[in-house]
DNA sequence: GCCGTTTTCGGCCCGACTGTTTTCAGTCG
């Protein structure tokens, strides 16, 4: 079984632990072991054979064990043990807005209810209201719950999100009463989907019923689902939840803070607060009240920003994209946080298309946008022969492409376009254009569009084929990772990855906003073993150039520095790093 | 189940909101 595999199994142990109504912290040990396996830049699969996987933080004995049994036989006897009598369809049920592990279990035990069909049928009926602990209200939610669970998928692209958000961010700053109001949560964080919107504002306490209910009243907003004196939640049209806090100024930093999360990073940052004797929410700290020491215990502090906040619990700033506790606060506490790549860094792009294959702006056209961009170069990847499906171009329109761009780049004072080409990776591993031809490129990217049915085995020998061909400087949206309604194809990453590292190959963050496909877990491991990452928005349009900061957002959540950043580099070094060296 | 510069036992982050209750459990983030 493979780490994904692992770490899934682990997750749902750990929810059915929660089912069973088991000690918490039992539960929370497998959810938090199974974050840990997705993440761990270590081969998880070589250390349980070399019985080391204690050595990784949150992995002890009894886990270690589940882990190494999943490794060998592909099945845990605890696992196993752990899902009798719990059937599949409660974890469906879960994912209802307002339904847990208590209700979900009890509804099961006192009404035999197994499945979302069967709970929408009571419901309709009646029949769960008057049980313990549920009246009216709480079956009329769980019907707008399944409702709402059906009509959109739980999690949204981080573009849809950003879109739908900053339409209402702007609407609640621009009250008068607002002091300071910015975007929290996972859209903060960039992650490459968004489960809800979180919006932290500060306002003087006048004006607070006032801005709520310009929030809840606000034109995309279709259900308000809570209205409160801080907190309000809505859903919008777009289906997504968004949530407003508002807090004091003095309190702002905090909330900013907590509402970012992750769960998991806020988790580690108040024990850091405790060690310290303090207790650390969403308004502040406060002094921990030890017994019998009333009144002796230290001041609050004061934090005008985040930074100071780090900084009371022993910490340098740690930038939003970090905090998933995936080893950033241990970093944080050596002083070894990479200095992240910025959007100012880069200086162009590749792997983008144009009207000579499926794209819809011409050569020129794209050299002006990125031009307009302030960037420097721009790498053309149009597809080769065999994507006939969108006009992939042939030997004799590649030669034409060329000297079209050599005519542009004549043109241009501080700007250069560099030939490029996204050649398909055959089903047998081979590359779509002969080598006559890819030596004629700056650059290939190498990308799997076809027979995507392959097992993980086969497809990781196709591409690993690729990675070995000498002609071949870069690889495109490789992981197939599946993203939402996406279709993916399995490859063993890992080994993609070190072969890249191996062979001194260029891997994309693809950063078209729908094929996000390079989770930034990969791209920290990338990272780590000194594959230069490239970020390419994919991009078919002249406007879809600025697509790259959703690359940059990974990018900075896989622990990127600008010097690991192909296009953070001048055209120069660019061609230098390009041509092998 | 995991962890330990006080610890191998006894902790494990914390508050708002909801809907159900009549003081609180469950859920969420």
């Amino acid at each position: 079984m493979d780490r994904s595999g692992i770490a899934d199994i682990l997750d749902e142990m750990g929810t059915l632990l929660e089912l069973k109504g088991a000690n918490p912290f039992k539960s929370r040990a497998f959810h938090n072991a199974s974050r840990t396996v997705s993440s761990v830049p270590e081969d998880v699969i070589a250390l349980a054979k070399s019985e080391r996987l204690t050595t990784i933080k949150g992995i002890g004995e009894g886990i270690a064990k589940v882990i190494t049994e999943l490794v060998e036989h592909g099945r845990s006897k605890e696992h196993e043990e752990l899902k009798k009598g719990i059937p599949p369809g409660l974890f469906d049920m879960m994912k209802i807005q307002g339904l847990g592990p208590k209700k979900v279990a009890f509804l099961f035990r006192q009404k035999k209810i197994t499945s979302i069909e069967k709970l929408e049928k009571a419901a309709k009926a009646g029949e769960l209201a008057g049980l313990e602990g549920f009246g009216r209200k709480t079956e009329q939610n769980i019907l707008l719950g399944i409702e709402q669970l059906r009509k959109h998928s739980s999690r949204f692209h981080i573009s849809t999100a950003e879109k739908a958000a900053l339409e209402i961010l702007d609407a609640v700053k621009s009250h008068p009463g607002i002091m300071r109001c910015e975007l929290a949560g996972s859209l903060r964080r960039r992650k490459e989907t968004i489960g809800d919107i979180d919006i932290v504002a500060s306002a003087r306490k006048n004006a607070v019923p006032a801005i709520m209910k310009m929030f809840t009243g606000h034109p995309s907003v279709t259900r308000v689902t809570g209205e409160g004196e801080t907190k309000s939640s809505v859903v919008l049209s777009s289906g997504i939840n968004c949530d407003l806090r508002i807090v004091t100024d003095a309190e702002f930093p905090f909330a900013m803070n907590y509402f970012t999360g992750s769960k998991e990073h806020n988790v580690r940052i108040r024990s850091l607060a405790r060690e310290k004797g303090w207790s650390l929410n969403e308004y502040g700290f406060s002094a921990v009240e030890e017994e019998g020491k009333r009144g002796t215990s230290k001041r609050a502090v004061k934090c005008r920003d985040e930074a100071d906040i780090y900084k009371a619990v022993g910490l340098p700033y740690i930038a939003p994209e970090l905090r998933e506790d995936a080893g950033e606060i241990e970093r944080a506490k050596e002083g070894r946080l990479p200095e992240l790549v910025e959007e100012g860094d880069i200086r162009g792009t590749f792997h983008c298309h144009t009207t000579y294959s499926d794209g819809r702006n011409t050569l020129k056209e794209m050299a002006e946008a990125a031009i307009a961009l302030g960037w420097e170069y721009l790498g053309i990847a149009d597809h080769s022969q065999v994507a006939t499906y969108a006009n992939g171009l042939t030997e004799e329109r590649v030669r034409r492409q060329h000297e079209e761009i050599d005519a542009l780049n004549a043109t241009f004072n501080k700007f250069r376009l560099f030939k490029g080409s996204e050649v398909d990776i055959l089903p047998d591993g081979s590359m779509d254009f002969r080598d006559a031809v890819l030596s004629r490129f700056d650059f290939v990217v190498a990308s799997v569009h076809s027979q995507f049915k392959m097992t993980e085995a086969e497809m990781t020998k196709r591409i690993l084929k690729a990675v070995k061909n000498k002609h071949v400087t870069m690889l495109g949206h490789l992981t197939g990772r599946l993203l939402l309604e996406r279709e993916g194809y399995p490859v063993n990453q890992s080994e993609i990855i070190q072969a890249a590292a191996d062979y001194g190959k260029v891997i994309e963050i693809n950063a078209h906003p729908m094929r996000l496909d390079l989770d930034w877990r990969w791209v920290r491991i990338a990272v780590e073993k000194k594959v230069m990452i490239s970020i390419n928005p994919d991009s078919h349009t002249a406007t879809g150039l600025s697509d790259v900061r959703y690359g940059v957002g990974i990018a900075r959540k896989g622990w990127c520095a600008k010097k690991d950043v192909l296009n953070t580099r001048n055209a120069k070094d660019v061609s230098k790093l390009l041509k092998n060296e």
